[in-house]
DNA sequence: CCACGATCCTGCTAGC
DNA sequence: TGCTAGCAGGATCGTG
C-alpha cells in the first residue's frame, strides 16, 4: 500500500515528466466514485487547456499544481498507481482514469481495489482547507522531537493506531509503523503517554530512519505498488518484521508474531518488543530467555 | 479522547 | 480439482 516513501517516489517520477505539459481533458473514466469533486464531463472541461506547473506531495496525497490556481489531487489508498505513458502504449491493467496531454502522452490512474480518489480544487485556499487537519511531515524540519513529544502527551491509546493517525503525523501506514516499532523496540500496544524520554527519542529516530531508507530504495512493493514508470521498489528486501510471521527476528532469532491491533495486521518480536504491563497476549512470552518460541 | 465496527473493493488463498 | 468464504487495508464515519 502506498505510504510516504511510495508516494514520494511517484511524485519524484512525475516531477521529471509532467511540468510543462498541457492537458487535453479526460479521455477515460469508468468509476464515478473515484471522482470526489466533479462529474466526469465537468472535470474534463475544467482540466482542458491547463498546464502542469509543479508536482508535490503532502502526506500520502499527490498534488498536481496547474495553471489558473487549479490543483489536481490523487490519493492512492491501497492499490492505486499513477503512470505516465505514451498514448499508444499498451493499456495498464485496472486503469480507471486517463488524462491525455498535448504531446501524445497521458497520465493513467490504475487501481485494482478502486479505493483511490481524485479531487480538483479550483483555488489554493480550497486545497489548503481540505488538507488542514493533517499533522507534520516526518521528514521535514517541522517534525521536531518537541512536536512529537507534545503530540504523544496525554494520549492514552495504543502506540500503533496513534502512529497511523494522519492528524498526529503524516505518511506512516501499516508497513512502516510495524518497522519503526521494531527498530525502536517498542510494543505496538504500549500506551503512548507511558514512553520514557529515551524511548520516545528512539521512536522518533526510528520513524525518520525507516522512512528515509524506504525513500532511498524507491518504496516497498509487496503486491501492487509500482512507481511512475511501472517499476517495483526495492525496500521489501529490507523489511524487518512486516509480513515475516514465524520467521526469526533479525536481532534475537525469536519467531516474529502477528496479532491484530486496531483491526490491522501487526508484526513484532515478542522478546525485543516486550509486552506492556496489563496487556494480555495469547502467546507465551519470556523476557529473560532468548529461545522462547510462541505456539505456531 | 478512545475503542470498535462498518464501509468501500477485488484478487488471492486457506479450507473444505 | 473446484468452489467459496474470508482476508487484506487507508481513511472516514457512526456509536458507545
Amino acid at each position: 500500500m502506498p505510504e510516504l516513501p511510495e508516494v514520494e517516489t511517484t511524485v519524484r517520477d512525475l516531477r521529471r515528466s509532467l511540468p510543462g505539459k498541457t492537458i487535453i481533458g479526460v479521455s477515460f473514466t469508468d468509476w464515478p466514485n473515484m471522482l470526489q469533486t466533479h462529474p466526469p464531463d465537468v472535470l474534463g472541461q475544467l482540466l482542458a487547456g491547463e498546464q502542469v506547473l509543479e508536482v508535490n506531495r503532502r502526506a500520502k496525497y499527490v498534488l498536481i499544481m496547474l495553471s489558473n490556481d487549479k490543483h489536481l489531487v490523487f490519493h492512492r489508498k491501497m492499490t492505486g498507481n499513477l503512470f505516465v505513458r505514451q498514448s499508444e502504449a499498451e493499456a495498464d491493467k485496472y486503469t480507471h482514469f486517463v488524462m491525455p496531454f498535448n504531446d501524445n502522452t497521458e497520465l493513467r490512474f490504475a487501481d485494482l481495489r478502486k479505493f483511490g480518489r481524485i479531487y480538483l480544487f479550483l483555488a489554493r485556499d480550497e486545497l489548503d482547507q481540505y488538507l488542514s487537519k493533517l499533522g507534520p511531515e516526518p521528514l521535514l524540519d517541522e517534525f521536531t522531537e518537541e512536536v512529537f513529544t507534545s503530540q504523544l502527551k496525554g494520549r492514552k491509546g495504543a502506540l500503533k493506531p496513534l502512529l497511523l493517525n494522519q492528524n498526529l503525523l503524516v505518511g506512516l501506514g501499516n508497513i512502516y509503523v510495524n518497522e519503526a516499532l521494531w527498530v525502536s523496540q517498542l510494543h505496538p500496544q504500549r500506551q503512548a503517554d507511558t514512553l520514557t524520554a529515551e524511548e520516545r527519542h528512539e521512536l522518533y529516530l526510528a520513524i525518520r530512519q525507516v522512512l528515509t531508507t524506504a525513500v532511498e530504495n524507491r518504496g516497498t512493493t509487496l503486491s501492487d505498488y509500482l512507481d511512475g514508470e511501472g517499476q517495483k521498489g526495492r525496500n521489501q528486501e529490507l523489511l524487518k518484521v512486516h509480513e515475516r510471521e514465524n520467521q526469526p527476528c533479525y536481532r534475537c532469532d525469536t519467531p516474529i508474531v502477528k496479532i491484530n491491533v486496531g483491526q490491522r495486521g501487526t508484526y513484532f518480536c515478542p522478546v525485543c518488543q516486550p509486552v506492556p504491563e496489563g496487556v494480555i497476549m495469547n502467546y507465551p512470552v519470556s523476557r529473560n530467555r532468548k529461545n522462547n518460541h510462541p505456539n505456531p
